[in-house]
RNA sequence: CGGGGUGUAGCGCAGCCUGGUAGCGCAACUGCUUUGGGAGCAGUGGGUCGGGAGUUCGAAUCUCUCCACCCCGACCA
């Protein structure tokens, strides 16, 4: 492709809305406009990118086996009756009518159309298993779109669905998933990671994230320095401390604390550390009573694990003032279990803790020597609440957890039989009984995948592409071509030399400085490039420069071809 | 949804406090020069100052209202 037929709308200016490096970079690339809150138009730059990602996608998914099919966006309200969702989602899902007032929503995932899909289309077991995937546009009206393609309300992703009329089945086809989407971000060149997620409400026996390591990723993920163990922090279990407790050796006592209210500010106050002070969290219960959370006061809640215990409200929801008021008699800052009459659940540390500070239930008043089995009863029930902290003992018993950040580009899980239950999808099994079918899901963020590519692959300069994302693979700039006729003609020569090569090559045949040439190219992140001068012409050399290194090469032209065969990974 | 902020040329911004009919840089276009790291000079075009209402002789500027966009929050009692 030449320049001249194929604009870069590259910028200079970095826009002042954008954020993280993905989201500035690919607007100064070119790659995509904004439209409108968390709507982005496509340029053709772009779009040579996504349709890269697109086609590794597609190879990989034929290879597992999945069939391709294309489900619309607009997708009838009546499905989404039968499986629940149409109360369950919030307003995330966009709902319209047409002109006959019927519902309809816009797709935010397509289990509901892919079950009805296969409850007609599958009879015998004979026909399982069975996994279909799209490559999709789907909308979620996000409560805040933000970095730009990263989380965006309208994005493109690929999404398949297998059904199965035994777990062993499902288990078989997971495995080949996980092992399908490990295939297409190594092939991708990205640096990431299989983490084991959580499966939500769904339950379910199994689910992984991938996840793309960025120090700009919302995710956190917690990895182990002994072994293989990595998950999201929001599942990583927090084991409790294998320490004894310590004797109690002090004595209850109640002090005034005067508008001390925040661990922190009691910590500093007392002189004591914050592992040294009990956090006690008010929420919600079902039956709209009030629970109180006991944590060590340097640890955090981790809602997921909360919400997941029996009685607590899901989503987890903290007691309003009035409800603190009512139930510990005193602000909030100042509450603590000792005579606390409602049900009490406390984290596996808190209940390993001695001679501590909690709040009195009386404002302005902490005990300190606080004791179990002295000072207050045992706890009845200790559970898994906190978020787990660096350098806690990895779950799986080897080696100690690090923490680092990610970006979820894939999920992969199994369903169950969650919709097709409730949606009949059956088939008849050898006996001629029906059987429901069992089903997984698995995505991949095709738009997020390039945003985070770009945030684990980029420099002051712009963009560096690996080698199976770049929109091209070599720039081609010829220094001052429209000066000289010779130069011309080598560079056309070569041009047409590398395409027949099977490169995809971008020939800058603008007539603008070098410089110019260089800055757009290094932007837009082409990851091999080629300079032809006057001056190396006059020695048959031609420069080789990949967008990693900081030199040039020398290289014969006639030996550049091959040259370009052994760097690049096709 | 709560809090904060911003809307002025395609992009980045100044002007607003203290009202007097809109400006800078980049980009675009023309010409000349220049040509190995985002060139120089000269010139040209482009703005319902987010929308509406109000105050005023006069509003980008003051007031009200609506809208859009951005940031923070919506777990640490």
């Amino acid at each position: 492709m030449r320049t001249s037929q194929f604009p870069l709308n590259t910028v200079k200016e970095t826009p002042s809305d954008a954020e993280i490096a993905s989201h500035q970079l690919m607007i100064r690339a070119g790659l995509v406009r904004k439209l409108a809150a968390g709507l982005y138009n496509w340029l053709p730059l772009g779009v040579r990118i996504l349709q890269k990602v697109e086609s590794i996608v597609r190879e990989e998914m034929n290879n597992a086996g999945a069939l391709e099919v294309l489900m619309p966006v607009v997708q009838p309200a009546e499905l989404w009756e039968e499986s629940g969702r149409w109360e369950q989602y919030g307003p995330e899902l966009a709902r319209l009518k047409d002109r006959h007032g019927r519902e309809f929503c816009l797709g935010p995932t397509h289990e509901e159309i892919i079950t009805e899909l296969a409850r007609n289309e599958v009879k015998s077991y004979k026909q399982l298993p069975v996994s279909y995937y799209q490559i999709q546009t789907k909308f979620r009206d996000e409560i805040r779109p933000r970095f730009g393609i990263m989380r965006s309300r309208e994005f493109i992703m690929k999404d398949a669905y297998s059904f199965h009329l035994t777990d062993e089945s499902l288990q078989e086809t997971y495995d080949r998933m996980f092992q399908a989407y490990t295939n297409i971000f190594s092939r991708l060149g990205l640096n990431f990671r299989p983490v084991i997620a959580d499966t939500g409400s769904i339950g379910g026996n199994a689910s992984h994230e991938f996840h793309v390591l960025a120090d700009s990723g919302e995710d956190a993920i917690a990895f182990s320095t002994g072994s293989d163990y990595a998950a999201n922090v929001e599942k990583a279990e927090a084991l409790a401390p294998s320490a004894p407790r310590t004797d109690a050796n002090t004595n209850l006592t109640k002090v005034s604390t005067p508008n001390k209210r925040s661990i922190e500010d009691i910590s500093a106050f007392l002189n004591v550390t914050t592992a040294d002070c009990l956090k006690t969290l008010l929420v919600k219960s079902d039956d709209d009573t009030v629970v109180a959370l006991l944590l060590r006061g340097d640890h955090e809640l981790n809602e997921i694990k909360a919400e997941k215990i029996e009685g607590v409200s899901s989503p987890l929801t903290m007691a309003s003032d009035e409800d603190i008021k009512n139930t510990a008699n005193c602000n909030a800052g100042f509450i603590g279990p000792i005579g606390l009459d409602i049900r009490i659940i406390a984290d596996r540390s808190a209940a390993k803790m001695a001679n501590f500070v909690c709040g009195a239930n009386e404002n302005d008043m902490h005990y300190t020597g606080v004791n179990w089995g002295r000072d207050l009863a045992e706890s009845t029930q200790i559970e898994d609440l906190r978020q787990v902290v660096e350098g806690d003992a990895s779950p799986d018993g080897n080696g100690t957890l690090t923490i680092a950040r990610g970006i979820e580009v894939g999920h992969i899980f199994q369903l169950g039989t969650k919709y097709s239950e409730a949606m009949k999808a059956s088939v008849l099994d050898e006996n001629g009984k029906n059987q429901t079918m069992t089903m997984g899901c698995y995505g991949i963020g095709v738009t997020r995948v390039i945003a985070a590519a770009i945030e684990q692959n980029h420099d002051a300069k712009g963009i560096i592409w690996p080698d199976a994302l770049a929109p091209f693979q070599i720039a081609l700039l010829p220094m001052n071509m429209h000066k000289s006729e010779r130069l011309k003609d080598a560079a056309e020569k070569l041009y047409i030399e590398l395409q027949e090569a099977g490169f995809d090559v971008l020939f800058d045949d603008r007539k603008v400085r070098p410089g110019f040439m260089f800055s757009d190219m290094e932007l837009i992140g082409i990851p091999h490039r080629i300079v032809l001068g006057d001056k190396g012409l006059d020695n048959g050399m031609v420069e080789y420069r990949a967008r990693t290194d900081s030199d040039n090469q020398d290289i014969p032209i006639e030996q550049i071809i091959q040259h370009l065969k052994t760097n690049i990974n096709q």
